[in-house]
Parts: structure tokens; C-alpha cells; sequence
DNA sequence: TTCGGGTATCGAAGCGCTTCGACAACCTAT
DNA sequence: ATAGGTTGTCGAAGCGCTTCGATACCCGAA
């Protein structure tokens, strides 16, 4: 391993010269610091990180936490820690992955020793466990996802309640008056995971400024869980013409079983998916959806982060404005007989 | 930060006594273990990382490579940085996050820095770039997937020739004469990735061996791209009555397209998928499948390269044996008419 | 010519931990 | 009673880096 001293002494100069052209802190003339360079080069130099972390009190790492269930969202989970990764990088930073295993712990653990300089939290539930000791601690962090109560938090997520009213709304402007949300499995509303819980209530909210009648059924993924959701649906309210699914796992079931009972779509159902524009546009039908901007999010994550690590920055919630496009799923009510 | 010095002072005894406490590598008697565990608790005592690592040589870090593209098996590679993150953690070990962006440059950052004390690479390609400084700097690693030339690495991953023999014999046996892949995008061909080019080697030369024709089509995801290449299939080989499917999202599209041209499954069509289990059975007709096993995968990685950092352990190459579960997707060859 | 004020560099003091050698205290076998 | 071996603890050296004065030099203004 070449070290510091090292690098210094074939470069001529003293050891904090070679900190300082590394680190930019101090001025350098050209010369010493294109000598300093080159010894740099030649021997192959790359600082000791944790020697920079002891030295510095900082380590340059950002830890991720992500849910180690794997029930939902799991490729929008994926691209957000990519995005996460990917960003930090251009920062700087690398990134400690944490699974949901930990709990607490974590937290304390990573706060406690210097690991991470800050850290993101995702999936945040509403009344997180987490909360009071990422409060406590004051660890710089960013939460993806909305949990409860935002006081003293940097929070990043899709404005779920605007999403559930734009995707209301598109419908009610096609006519629709009887639409049914399809949501998530029934543990992540137990959970109390907060976008579902806010998608319905923009949902509720604006139908009922709207004048149409919505039905709320949470669904396992899967064929077999869709069928008995579907069943329940039509027979509960045999004039549902709009569906809004949120849950990938359920969008290629529903639209094979509409398919199957020789429903149309859109001519007698329309179909609006809240999901990654990549599972929209490969579905059988390509189907208009509100995209989660799971790049977005993550990239958004980090820059609160990094700001809140440099001294800029503050406490926010950051809503990501929803953005519905109009593929070939949706189209006018079919007229009532 | 509370530091070792203040536990000390506050037990009343040397650093070193406490450090010792710590690792268990001088033998301390009860009392002052005692003493000293509980100033740490009522101190609230985390050790620094960093002076650790630098102290010590070992971060106690592990880093795991992922691939920035997410044209594949998506959940497969959460569910393995999910089982690495967990697994690592029960050896003592943190995972650090790095996306293939960095390409070869990560390795030598890592390795130079001593931020990770050895690294697992997902993804692996035949003639990976990665390999030649992973040997060059003699990095303890662990890849999970198969390079051309594995002499001095160790692998871990599923044996996919056995898999594509198995899927072969399978249908064989039900008296299938011809037999199509569909497999994965032709880039990931293209990329030689090995896993694709492994599972179809085995299940040609078993193949030949069994007297089964067999046409291999690569296939993009989704419903379009599966429409084309189904049609072709048919078109080719209009007898085909058995298809193996490698290629997570083409199966359910493929499901929907059979359904819609009327042949039944597994009546006239027999399919057999390889992919996890949730898939398979998820699928709106419970597919006979070969399961990638993500979470043993990557836990056979980790607690090789803890082996390795250990010095225990050597260089070998673990393929995990295929196992295919029988369900509801495939039958009896049709008889010929 | 002298002095203030940059600019470029150096030396030394840590950062918090691990680990090695030393040493005291005790026990056992002679 | 003494040599030899254990066991438990301590002190100090260092891991490789950052950073804070201090210093030496050079320039232009007085």
C-alpha cells in the first residue's frame, strides 16, 4: 500500500503539501503541485480511507436503508438505490447498503460510529419506529416517502395525494362514474405505509368534488388474488367503467382476466396504472399511467443530503408533482343502457 | 462521540483493557468485563469505524458490485443484494453499494482505499473486464455468475447447464418432440453475458441427446416483442408444443398470447419457466418452473468471502444444483394428428 | 531601505483505535 | 523456598491522514 509519506518523499515535499494539493484547501504553486501529481500517478498513490475518515471526522459514505420486504415495488426500490448509488458518486460519496433488518439499531449503529455521514431512509412508514432517534441524534438524513408527522425532516417523495386526484380526474373528464382503486395488499394499508394511505385520500377527496362513486379493494398480487378483487368489484357495483390499479404485481392479472370475460379495454373499462412508466409500456395493453419517478426520487434524495452534509440546506418536504400520461388504456365511458 | 479513552477512565481501567474487552483477544477477567461492559452501555460507547479500520487494517466492509442496466431480472438481483446485506451483516460485515458505472476503476478505488476488505461482482460477462485487475491486485472476491476463465476466482452461481438439461428432460419425457427457448434479449447475448449462453448450451446438447428439436429465439420483455417472436416460432416450428421461457417479463405476455390464439396450457402448449419461484407461481397459470435461488446465491457468496478474508477458504467455483417443481403449466405432449 | 501582506511550504500534533512487549501477581511443581 | 508458567492488566507506539500555526520568501508601497 503507498501511503501519503510515500508520495510526498518521491515528490520531494512534505506530507501536508501532498494533503493539500489532494484536498485543494491550501494554494499550491503549479510546479510542486504537477510534481505532487505525477509521484501521485506513477506510484499508483490512493488515499487510505480510513485514515481520512479518523483524520477528518468524515467518511464520505451515505447509508441507504431499504425495506428487506420484498412484497412490493420491488423494481422501483432497485432504481432508487441505483439512482441513489449512481448520484452519490457524482458527489463523492459511496453508499452503505442497510436492510430494514436492523430496525433502530441501525441507526444507532451507523450514528454512533462514524460509518456514514448521513443517511436515506426508505420506505418510511407513518408512524415510524426510526423517527425519534434519527430526531434524537440529529444524524443528517433524508427520508423517502412521507411519514406522519415531517417536523425537523427532509423528506422526498411523489405527491401521492395530487396522484390519486389526477388519476380520478381523468377518468370523471372521460365521463366515468362509478371507478373502483385497486391498492396495494391489504399488510401494506395495515402497515400504515403512507402513499397508499395518501393516494386514497386524494382519490376519495377529489371524487367526491367530482360526483363519482369510488370503491376502494386492496389486492395481493397475482392472478388468483385478482380474480376474487375483480369478482368483488363488478358484482358489488356491476357500473364500474374506470379501474385505477396501484400494484404492479396486479396490472397483467387484471387486464387478462378483463380480457377473458370479454371486457374491452378501453372501449368498456378503462385501465389507469400508478407505476414505473417501464411496466406501462410493457403490459399487454400499453396503459395510461401516472409514472413513479424512481430516478427522480433518488437523485432528489441524495442532493437534499449532500446539502444538508455541506452545510446548505434544510429541513423540506419535497413533493414531486405527478405527471399522467394518456396511453391506449383510457377513453370515453361507454354509454349507460 | 464517546470514545474508548472515556470508557476506560469511566471503568477505571487502561485503553487497552477495554479494546481487549472488545475483541477477545486477551483473556479479561470477569469483573472487569463486567465493569467495563457495563460503562459502555451506560456511556453509550460505539466504536469509530474509521479508527478502527485504520488501527486495524479491516473495515469490516464488504462491496457489492450491481449492474447499472435493469434490463433483467430486476428482482432476482434485489433479492441477492438483499440476502448479501442481511448475510453479511450476520458475519459482522457492512455491504457497500457500487453500480457497474465505475466499471474497472471501482475495483481499483476499493481495493487501493481500503474501504472494502473484498468485493462480490454481480453480473459477471464471459470476458469480463473487471477480472484481470481482481487477479492483478489479489483482492479477496467472489463473483456470482460465470467468466470464461475462472482459474484463481471463485464463483458461486446456478448450475445453468443442469437447469437447461433438466427443462429439456422434462418435457422429453412427456413426450415433447419440439421444444422452443425463448429467451432473454438478444443484447444480453450480445454482451455474452454467461448464464444466458450456459443454459442454452445445456439444453442443446441435451437435446441431441434426448432426439428433441429445439429453436432458440431471443426475446425482448413485453407484449409486443413476445407477439413477434411467438408468431415466428409457430411459424417455423408449427408443431412446437413445449416452450422454456428465460425471461421474466415474456411470461406472462407469453400466457396471454397463448390464451388469446386458443391453445391451452398445458393442453396443447407446455411451459416451463426459468425464474423465482414467486413469478411461477404468481402467474396466472402456475408455471412449472427451475427457481433461481437469489437468496442462496447470495449467501454463498458472502460466507465465501468471509472464508476468504478469513483465511480459510480457496478459490473454487460453486454451482448450485437446478431444481425444477412441477405445476400446473405443463402436461402431456398433444398427440400428433 | 524598510515594512506590511500575500503566497507557498513545512513540522507537529492529533484523530480513536489495535497490538506488542512488559510486568506484576499468583499458582504449581520441584 | 524457588524456578517456571499462567493470567490479567498497562503503557506506548503507531496506523495514514488532516489541519493548525509558524516560517520563509517575494512583492510593492511608504
Amino acid at each position: 500500500m503507498v501511503t501519503l509519506a510515500e508520495v510526498a518523499q518521491h515528490a520531494g515535499v512534505s506530507a501536508s503539501t501532498v494533503s493539500y494539493v489532494l484536498s485543494g484547501k491550501r494554494s499550491i504553486s503549479a510546479n510542486t503541485r504537477q510534481r505532487v501529481e505525477r509521484s501521485i500517478r506513477e506510484l499508483g498513490y490512493h488515499p487510505n480511507a480510513g485514515a481520512r475518515a479518523l483524520a477528518s471526522s468524515k467518511s464520505n459514505i451515505i447509508a441507504l436503508m431499504i425495506p428487506l420486504r420484498t412484497d412490493m415495488y420491488v423494481p422501483v426500490m432497485m432504481e432508487i438505490a441505483i439512482a441513489v448509488a449512481t448520484s452519490a458518486r457524482t458527489h463523492g460519496y459511496d453508499v452503505l447498503l442497510l436492510t430494514g433488518e436492523e430496525g433502530p439499531d441501525a441507526v444507532r449503529r451507523v450514528a454512533g460510529s462514524g460509518l456514514a455521514d448521513g443517511m436515506i431512509l426508505m420506505d418510511v412508514e407513518l408512524d415510524d419506529e426510526r423517527l425519534p432517534l434519527l430526531r434524537a441524534t440529529d444524524q443528517p438524513s433524508v427520508l423517502i416517502g412521507l411519514p406522519a408527522d415531517t417536523a425537523g425532516l427532509t423528506c422526498v417523495d411523489l405527491d401521492f395525494h395530487a396522484t390519486g386526484a389526477l388519476c380520478v380526474e381523468h377518468l370523471a373528464k372521460q365521463g366515468h362514474q362509478d371507478v373502483a382503486l385497486i391498492g396495494e395488499a391489504p399488510a401494506v394499508y395495515e402497515r400504515h405505509t403512507g402513499f397508499a394511505e395518501r393516494t386514497l385520500d386524494g382519490l376519495r377527496s377529489r371524487s367526491r368534488e367530482l360526483g363519482v362513486r369510488l370503491l376502494h379493494r386492496p389486492c395481493e398480487g397475482g392472478y388468483d388474488a385478482m380474480a376474487v378483487t375483480l369478482a368483488r368489484i363488478l358484482d358489488e357495483r356491476p357500473g364500474t367503467s374506470g379501474i385505477i390499479v396501484q400494484n404492479e404485481s396486479a396490472v397483467e392479472p387484471l387486464l387478462a382476466l378483463l380480457r377473458q370475460q370479454g371486457r374491452a379495454v378501453p372501449e368498456d373499462v378503462s385501465v389507469v396504472a400508478i407505476c414505473p412508466d417501464q411496466v406501462a409500456t410493457q403490459a399487454s395493453v400499453r396503459l395510461t399511467s401516472v409514472a413513479i419517478p424512481a430516478q427522480e426520487m433518488g437523485r432528489h434524495a441524495v442532493e437534499h443530503l449532500v446539502a444538508k452534509l455541506e452545510g446548505r440546506g434544510s429541513d423540506e418536504v419535497v413533493l414531486i408533482a405527478p405527471e399522467l400520461t394518456v396511453r391506449a388504456s383510457t377513453g370515453p365511458a361507454p354509454s349507460r343502457s
